[in-house]
DNA sequence: TTTCCTGCAAAAGCTTTGCAAGTAC
DNA sequence: GTACTTGCAAAGCTTTTGCAGGAAA
């Protein structure tokens, strides 16, 4: 069921291991941009052993092959935040508490629509540099409380 | 001659001490978005003593008053990198190296003003996030090597 | 069987903090 | 004079590394 996950490891010249297995899938499941630690809990909750180390190098080979990214982390406590590749999608970064939310799918998809390909087009030939993934934050501070809940 | 200064760190309710003065020049000329130890090391050259400790204070009270930001780090050594609210401008960002590059002027500038202001008013009325800065990293590699020089 | 991955523990960095002395207001 | 800042050194975090044993291909 999972050789799915497999392929996609082998694909990108990593070995099939339980353990990545896991944290790959709690990654992609988990819609809270988790930092190493909270994946290493996470993880061992449902599973077994896994070392804080095997997270920081799985997550290292994955960010290397391209199946998960580093996100501006800059808040609370200084961690660093990942998540996989999927959909791009519009960040929430409250100034004043570091906390990172995503913006309403629409509404994040809709501003993301509105960047011009053409032009990213011109600059990955202009200057050599490929884009894989686009990142928009938006910074400022919550005047209400939604932080999640 | 800074008087401007003063005012504004007294119109953000911060002391002007000659620290603050100096961090805050060397960040806002400085244009390669500099790490806290960056800062301390530029500042010294030029100037005189400074503690490290300092360094961060301020840069923690500059941001909490939004006279600076912390832009998305996650790369290289994992030192977090900071930068002055002046104009937006898009970030390029090395998967691979972590490097963080400024987008050709007229290029981020353009792209940026695609972004439709007012779905971000929207946003900003509907969840109640004020929105102070829009930080755009496009998150690639290099093919050719620009990489500033 | 070979090469890569894991786990442990220790090391290396970055950032924060407590406190006494100094400075802006 | 009072309240905020600075500098120092130590503590607290996060992340990386070396190495021996284990697992994937």
């Amino acid at each position: 069921m999972s050789d799915k996950l497999q392929q996609t490891f082998a694909g990108h010249g990593l070995r099939c291991t339980k353990q990545r297995r896991a944290i790959f899938q709690a990654l992609s499941t988990c819609r809270c941009h988790p930092t190493a630690d909270e994946l290493h809990r996470l993880v061992k909750e449902q599973d077994a052993d896994l070392s804080l180390a095997t997270v920081y190098n799985t997550l290292e080979a994955f960010c290397c092959a391209g199946l998960a990214y580093k996100l501006a982390c800059c808040g609370g406590n200084g961690s660093t935040r990942y998540d996989t590749g999927g959909e791009d999608h519009l960040h929430l970064r409250c100034r004043k508490t570091g906390k990172l939310t995503d913006a309403p799918d629409d509404l994040g998809k809709r501003i993301l629509e509105h960047l011009p390909k053409e032009l990213i087009d011109e600059l990955q030939e202009r200057i050599g540099f490929e884009v894989n993934k686009v990142q928009v934050d938006l910074v400022g501070e919550f005047k209400k409380n939604p932080c999640q809940s």
